[in-house]
DNA sequence: TAGGGAAGTAAGAGCGCTCTCACGACGCAG
DNA sequence: CTGCGTCGTGAGAGCGCTCTTACTTCCCTA
């Protein structure tokens, strides 16, 4: 049995050549587009074409090291990764259509226990894939610092909180905020206070930073309470601020989620929004349209990230040199809630 | 420059061998687990430990013919998949948890233009992933057809309403809509209206089957409108529902996002929920107990759905024979709004 | 007309692994 | 003490592709 007709059952680059009346070296050329004798290059095609011939992927991989895969890793932690807000589906709806376009795939892994993190790590060392995309991991993640070591590509989508930070594509959470005050203060409201996410994640961190600064112009004195991004909290914290200093005219809140639990907590306690108090939230998700009333919110453009990710990756796996950090605006998105 | 010691820089089966003072094919043994020498086998993990060697998963891919790679593909359509239901997050974690447990990595395809469809069945072609799980398919999609054609496993999740029909996870829809509608004959509800999904899609077509049994089994007459499971479709369906009939006093939804709806247009109706109309919604998503009143409703389990269709496909991999269609029980929920 | 270069092609090595096959060592029964 | 089965091992083929090397062919210039 030569090896032309031998097999699995698909047709090999052999036995397209074969057909064709070449040697592999020319089909393997005339599939990877390079210059044939246009005879050739027809007849090859022709061939190609009566056998069905699609290229084995993993013998093209072993000799080019290529895999053509790249890994979106996310953290399956549920309160965030697949629960209310839709930052996850976004960001993987931008990868996608990004990668699409470079004909590349996409693996997603979700990083939750320790161990589904070493099956990663080993997985990436086994040159499963060109590169990695890391979203929202934690600051204490040993991941980057052990993608690094291995020297693959990586591409986060926040400044990293620990020590080694790869490049990433981040939203100018800061300004968002800064915004989403400066239009309270526009709009004539004198004391403003904020519903803050989690101060050990990125987006908790900058939008308070933000909300200080617009304030600090302002000369005005901020009022913080803390919610860890779910509705929940922020229905409590509302209760809280309300608590502390009745004369508040304007909330701004850290997420959208937050926004409208603060929502159902004003109308439980009688305020009018936005009438008594304006509330700003941040994110701009689907469920900002349909709140009571709807809410003015920060949008910040989440497929982009995804797709800019991507972007980056591809030029750091190309070999080109990329600005480490790339920071896309946000948008102040007007509606009735102030 | 001898085998061994070449390479692109990681560790290879060989180098490990030499290490070890064994042959390729011991060291082999030992990293898939086969028996051999508590000697050999001892030299060989050390060596492994000592070099961080990771096997190569093209090289193995090339062999076994295996590349422990599943697709997961979903219609790219904005209006469901990654909008405002969790449906596709839902799967996704699901199925990923399956396949983390049987150590296999998901390859995530976003079916959007026919130029994307290409691209998929080119890519399975190619022998890139071990097997397929199909979501939300369109009736008339060739994908089906043509994954059996090259002869790979396919699992759906839903059964599909074309000529061909894999193996599907589904959840029992017709049941759960029947379950609705008694739970509101038996709170003395008599004039009970639904609002059904398309009648393309299996969950639309199901749901109002379902609903129409139950009626039809107490002898009421059925008042139907259609949406297209988005929330402003559920409001338009209601204030027409309210026009042809306005002393319904029970409205069952084919899903929680349009029952969003019909609870803001009851609202500005001035009816009163459940006290005037009695809603019950079908999914369970997250943003039913957050609507005012929070949403009775009919639990679908998704993350199971994926969860299955992932163990399913796996079966079939592994070459055991499967039920070809697997039905998961919905659950009633009752809240506030029935 | 002869020589030099360009361009296309074939041959073959090798990517890193698995798996078959043949062989040697050992234990046991006859 | 011999013969047979068993078990672990090493050698080597081969998975399907790319890419280098060396060759042939052809055209252009001197």
């Amino acid at each position: 049995m030569n090896r032309a007709s031998a097999g699995r059952g698909r047709p090999t680059l052999d036995s397209v050549a074969a057909r064709a009346g070449v040697s592999r070296a020319t089909a393997s050329r005339v599939v990877n587009g390079m210059t044939v004798t246009p005879t050739s290059a027809e007849s090859v095609r022709r061939a190609v074409e009566e056998l069905g011939y699609v290229p084995n992927h993993a013998a093209r991989t072993l000799v080019t090291q290529r895999t053509d895969l790249l890994a979106l890793v996310l953290p399956e932690a549920t309160t965030r990764v697949f629960s209310d807000d839709q930052f996850f589906p976004g960001v993987i709806h931008g990868v996608s259509q990004q990668l699409e376009a470079a004909d590349k795939q996409l693996v997603l892994m979700l990083a939750g226990s320790p161990a589904s993190h070493d099956r990663i790590e080993r997985s990436i060392a086994a040159h499963h894939v060109d590169g990695v995309m890391l979203a929202s991991l934690h600051g204490a993640d040993p991941l980057p610092a052990a993608l690094t070591r291995i020297g693959i590509p990586v591409v986060c989508n926040e400044r990293s909180l620990g020590p080694t930070s790869p490049p990433y594509v981040g939203v100018d959470n800061v300004g968002g905020a800064a915004t989403a005050v400066r239009h309270l203060l526009d709009t004539g409201r004198t004391r403003i206070a904020t519903i803050a996410g989690p101060q050990d994640m990125i987006g908790g961190i900058d939008r308070l930073t933000g909300y200080r600064d617009a304030l600090r112009d302002s000369a005005r004195r901020s009022i913080i309470a803390v919610g860890d991004f779910t509705l929940d909290s922020g229905a409590v914290a509302m209760r809280q601020l309300l608590a502390d200093d009745p004369a508040l005219d304007a909330v701004f809140v850290a997420s959208d989620l937050m926004a409208d639990g603060a929502l159902q907590a004003l109308r439980q306690a009688g305020r009018r929004v936005p009438d008594d108090i304006a509330v700003i939230g941040f994110d701009d998700i689907a469920l900002a349209q349909y709140t009571d009333p709807p809410l003015t919110t920060i949008r910040q453009p989440i497929m982009e990230i995804g797709r800019q990710m991507a972007r980056q990756l591809l030029r750091l796996i190309a070999g080109e040199e990329i600005e480490p950090i790339m920071t896309l605006p946000t948008e102040l998105v007007v509606r009735r809630s102030a």
